[in-house]
DNA sequence: CATGAATGAGCCTTCATTCAT
DNA sequence: TATGAATGAAGGCTCATTCAT
């Protein structure tokens, strides 16, 4: 068995430095940008053999956001695992969005292919259902925090807003506030200079809004925020790490 | 110069000729299906034709961008002129953006183009400040009206939050919003059925929370929502047919 | 339209340099061998400019094909007018077929690439029905000279054999003949020195077992063979040359 | 000396297993269907095993054609040791045709793959003497028929007409009317809806116009093959059977 | 001998752009 | 100004063959 392993981890070790070439390339470039040609060259390896780990270009592709939000499910993991009321993992959660918008810019960057260009549909049902498998966890925990804090009355939900569709307006604020971050380059001369503490003080109203105890001013709101931060930020450093070699 | 007009003018009518080919081209079939040969063969011109109404590809995309946030500020503009409290034009601008994303879903696609693919790079620098400044006249419209709803006294700013930073909220999880409902098509089965409507009730709960008067419950600000899409859809049209044959 | 034909004849001059240079290649290398990177390199044209005369390579192929038929139908329609009994109009069609098979020996190599590799299916319907057509035409003009011998009642249909059938005698010992004789190189080996003369004497053999007027013996047989060929072959060197600069 | 026989037995084994499963792919896929990868896919073995039997793919192909043409021989064999005047023979061996064109078609089709597209260059000369063996074996039965009809006084070669040069009509009647078949698929619409009858008639047509007694009209000669038809077949499906499993 | 990852030349095709007419 | 043939780099992908293990 260790005999087979060691050729197993030499083909793994050759996959991931597919992978490993093909981000930077990806990013700086986009999808177009990431050619075969290129990337083989770039690897000293023949063309031939980044077929044999990937069936064609979209694969590489959603391998990478795959492991992208591998991480983000695991940031969202450990945010909703702290204790305290609710809305304290709540705001954890956001921490964890701040923390991948910050420092896995690239990641968040990259499971925007995903979303276009028919990159979807031409790669492996596998690697679709990994990363649709992902997708729906993070939700799962989050509507679960939502779920729990009905559960404890420290929130009461507006009838016509199911526990998912609370959530959506979360996941559509910071997702909004990340893509414009970054796409839209004359952010800061439109007078947003930190959309980022920007919108931590949105979530707030938007959870005060809901009269989700226990309702927090900004001052304490951010402090707390800040307590999460220093708490979690040593966890989700070592979650990326683990990720990126 | 009367000469000299009407050939501008059989200028510009072919190259407002070009986008309409062009536009529904891109729209079901993205950028990589956008062909000079194939454009050229609809409009029955020659391919150097184009060349020389548009410096590049790229420069087509752009243009029809910059139709479509023509559109985006003339619905804004329209919406921000209605009578009553600053928070009654914020919902307008809200209903603008709905209206936007149900009956300009190609338009709101579009924009994403320019936002990736290095399209924004290899175009010009006229047309690029063409889409910069319809996006701050945006912001301005929006960020008016917040001035003018604390000029009122009816919305106090948190301290650290400024009349656009207060913006950038709603954008974002417009924005957001569009974004997913564009491109996930698991929405439903995450349990969002009808996303637009759940973002209604966010706003309305961000507005509240912000003590924006008059303050409202959801079945209130749902009404007047219908009541300002009842009053503005037919202006809303107008503006979209006048842009679009 | 002077004008405009000049430009046309430039076209058309490149197409069919386009199909010189292809038509070695096919006959020493088969359709393997040529390869569109070749071509492009030997017409010191660049690639695209090729597939601006040629959807693809299957099309090279049908074109070249195309032409080949053309000279076997026209040297078939030449051999059908001849005066005299059907019979000697038949054993025009024979010289007809040697004339081919002799001096167009790459013609009829090439008429085979052709039923084989679907190469057929991935070519325009266009070129498709032109050699369809030329098919047909050829078993018309057979078909018909049967036909005529039965109303001059120089033959006597066996029953239960249709004209078309009758001919599809002739036609698989000429292009069996002739297949064998191109490829296999062992037939001298085998005894066999002169396959078209060989075929001569089985025809005559054949016609006169059908009791065809007037019956011959090979001695007569080749005699007025002979002179067919001294009056027909100038006109199929006018024909072939017609088609091969 | 039985372990070596043992292990190459096993070899053997091996060489008829690839041979076994490339068949079918190269009947329905032709000789581009035909990949390395996914001839060992399917034998569950290794690409290099393979290469340990064939020196190259062309190998294969020629290995296939050589299995086809032994059947041929033995029906040829078969056909050729019938009691009987050597016309009967020569007509069994019409029979053998037949049969082999009908049952064996793919074999029929394979040998085709042979004489074209630079197969058989590739290839050893070992294998290219096999199958060359083999067609001037069967070439050797028929022309050994057709000297016994001379001694017999049953035929008077034509002068000027070896036997050899007489099976060649008669072969090339044949091979033609295969091909015709197989490759031609407007045959039908032609007027042609029975090429193996139609053929028949002809070399029946062909043996009375060379006198070869015993002279028959289509009836009898086709009541005299029926009766061969159902003596002979059996032998050809055991024929067949053993070189198939 | 068996293995199968690596190879890399080669394939066909596309298409934005240019430029002589 | 309009034309559209020519360009040629670039693209994604295949696959027979090799060779270290």
């Amino acid at each position: 068995m260790v005999e087979l392993t060691r050729k197993q981890r030499e083909i793994e070790l050759r996959t991931s430095e597919i992978l490993r070439i093909a981000r930077p390339i990806l990013i700086s470039d986009g999808f177009r940008g990431l050619s075969m040609d290129r990337l083989a060259f770039q690897m000293e390896y023949a063309k031939g053999t980044i077929y044999n780990h990937f069936k064609n270009k979209e694969e590489i592709v959603l391998a990478l956001v795959a492991e992208s939000m591998e991480i983000r499910r695991s940031l969202f993991e450990q945010s909703g695992i702290i204790q305290g009321p609710a809305r304290l993992r709540m705001m954890a959660l956001g921490v964890a969005c701040e923390f991948y918008t910050q420092h896995c810019a690239d990641d968040f960057a990259m499971e925007q292919w995903v979303r276009q260009q028919g990159i979807w549909d031409k790669s492996s049902e596998k690697r679709q259902n990994l990363i649709r498998q992902c997708e729906e966890q993070c939700m799962a925990i989050v509507a679960g925090i939502v779920r729990d804090a009905v559960l404890r009355q420290e929130l009461v939900l507006p009838e016509s807003l199911g526990a998912e569709e609370l959530v959506f307006g979360f996941w559509a604020i910071n997702y909004g506030s990340q893509v414009l971050s970054h796409t839209s380059p004359s952010l800061p001369s439109l007078g947003i200079s930190n959309p980022a503490s920007v919108i931590r003080i949105h979530c707030c109203t938007l959870l005060n809004g809901f009269h989700w105890n226990p309702v927090m001013d900004y001052a304490r709101s951010n402090q707390e925020s800040e307590a999460l931060a220093e708490k979690l930020f040593p966890v989700f450093w070592t979650i990326k790490n683990r990720n990126r070699a």
